[in-house]
DNA sequence: CTAAACTCCGAAATCGCTTTCGCGAATTTT
DNA sequence: AAAATTCGCGAAAGCGATTTCGGAGTTTAG
């Protein structure tokens, strides 16, 4: 390995004036600053990130705390677009990810989130998919590590979080159903209680109470954002004695549960009853009907997403804040107005 | 910060000896021992993966190129599973995961894989979706950096790559539609030369003369595994003077062009025309009727890859090899028995 | 022509940790 | 009881960089 020192000796000059020269300080001559970046290029020397940062006391690296239970698939590709998004965004200002697990070091004793991101000394931290019910939660918002995280409500001196404006699209789900003359709403929600699941329930029942709709707890029902939890919700739903004429679910997969549960009752979505989910994933656009739904802008979550890390990371004194993103409305093939 | 000085000063020892317990060396009486865990507890101390990472010279972090040429979506949750299986493996020898991105560093020199390797000191590298023009491959091959790429034929001294069995995964797919008395059977596959697009075409072509089917150039499609791609090839196909009865694509989301094709063409899929695909991603099983395809073993992928790395890296003189996964069938609506 | 003010550059301390090597004390062996 | 081992610990030399601060050499001012 070529190191600053080889560098240094190549070019007869101090390694002080080497790190001068590679980190653009001014006082160096033009000449000994020529001489140093053709002898940089010929040994094809790289500084080395990490001695850098031990001294600088700055990695530029984020650590990504990516919980998919497990659970890989369809819930993801959500998660995995906000990501590869922020990791553009992020890129750009010079920051690599470091994706990070918690565990049980060598020692036996367990890290969690604080102490995997001091051991690994990051910048900052940002957390996608985590559920509330992390233990590790609590003493990450008391920390002064600059963290963002997207659905979940975690908040402190240096974190902030980020999610879909989750009551107005619910609204805007309802309101779409109302406008193509449905009257008769239900609602399959979560039942975790996340910040999300709850928000969106939120939305759905101002948006009963602006147009006078009734409220029936008969039509709110749980699932865990899964596809069969839909589906389950569904049947559940369809032995109701008297039936919505529309559904609004609280994530996609729920509704494509939901839509197998319709076809398989010899319904069909789109005409007996209609669906508006939540997310617009991929696959929403390549079921049949497609599905209507609301769009969370997976892009501009990521990059807002990075904006605020950078700013905590970089502006001392920034104050945390929460991040809302609007949603939008996918009309597809779900909905049929029955004005 | 709390350093490795603090535990020492605050339990009485030197730091060598801090050092020395923390890692588990036997030059420590029980009595000390116990002294320093407890002084480590109370004080919450992390040790800094960092600065230990500088002198022993193993950064347990392996570097991660995950190419998504800006088209997130389907092409990917393939890539993403196998990434996420190759984290859990990987992960459990207490390695993490550091996402790099070839950049332009702020002194405008291009960096490319070596050369962010090399700054960021990892200790290995996994590449997926690196194609195979990139021009950082000639001088990766050539160094030693433990490496393991998968769908990319990449070798030398410290490089291993990793596919599926390509071959037989394509033969499995004319086998089977061959044992469903198919006769005329046409492909469409890769027109960059990738090597799974290669591989596959091999394997349809080794089936052909197997059972004896004629060749027919007009037969041969090329698209870019991409949705509109298969729709277009099929479009083409469908123009030409005789039909076959079924079509073997290299890609499940070029299967799922060219369905459509056909749909829109007022055939049926698996009524007129089979359709096998190939990958077996989450959306096979949603597209009407499920695609049947041949399954690439993700979760196997990320492990074998995994070990590999691991021996990579701390055997000397692994020899690097090639890795191959065992492709399966996987039986749905697309095809129909013509016996 | 001397003093003041710049320019350039390098010695050395430092970041937080590991690891070798030696030394004194305790223990075991003769 | 003396010699030989063993045990437990610490001093110090790094790992590869950055950054302060002062000094030598030059230029400008007085």
């Amino acid at each position: 390995m070529t190191t600053i020192y080889d560098v240094a000796k190549r070019a007869g000059v101090s390694v002080a004036t080497v790190s001068k020269v590679l980190n653009g300080y001014p006082d160096v001559s033009a000449r000994t600053r020529e001489k140093v970046q053709q002898i940089t290029a010929e040994l094809g020397y790289h500084p080395n990130a990490v001695a850098r940062g031990l001294v600088t006391r700055r990695s530029m690296t984020v650590g990504v705390f990516f919980q998919d239970h497990g659970n890989r698939g369809f819930r993801h590709p959500f998660l995995h677009d906000v990501i590869a998004s922020f990791k553009d965004s992020i890129g750009e200002a010079g920051y690599d990810l470091l994706f990070l697990t918690e565990h049980r070091g060598n020692d036996g004793v367990f890290r969690g989130f604080e102490s995997r991101a001091k051991q690994r000394d990051v910048d900052g931290l940002f957390l996608l998919g985590v559920p509330r019910t992390n233990s590790g939660l609590a003493t990450l918002s008391r920390s002064q590590i600059p963290t963002v995280s997207v659905d979940l409500d975690l908040f402190g001196p240096k974190a902030s979080y980020l999610c879909s404006d989750n009551v107005g699209g619910a609204r805007q789900a309802v309101d779409h159903l109302v406008a193509n003359g449905h009257r008769k709403i239900a609602f399959i929600g979560d039942r975790f209680g996340t910040k999300p699941g709850h928000d969106r329930m939120l939305g759905y029942q101002e948006a009963l109470q602006a147009h006078a709709l009734e409220y029936r707890p008969e039509w709110i029902l749980e699932g865990d954002f899964g596809e069969t939890s839909g589906y389950r919700a569904m049947r559940r739903l369809l032995a109701e004695a008297e039936l919505p004429t529309a559904v609004f679910c609280a994530s996609d997969m729920m509704a494509i549960g939901a839509m197998n549960a319709i076809s398989e009752a010899g319904l069909h979505v789109g005409e007996q009853i209609s669906i508006v989910g939540f997310d617009d994933i991929e696959l929403a656009r390549y079921v049949s009907p497609g599905l209507t739904t609301i769009r969370q802008n997976t892009d501009k979550m990521g990059q807002r997403a990075a904006t605020e890390l950078l700013e905590l990371m970089n502006t001392t004194n920034k104050p945390p804040g929460v991040i809302t993103v609007e949603t939008s409305l996918v009309i597809r093939g779900t909905v049929r107005s029955i004005a």
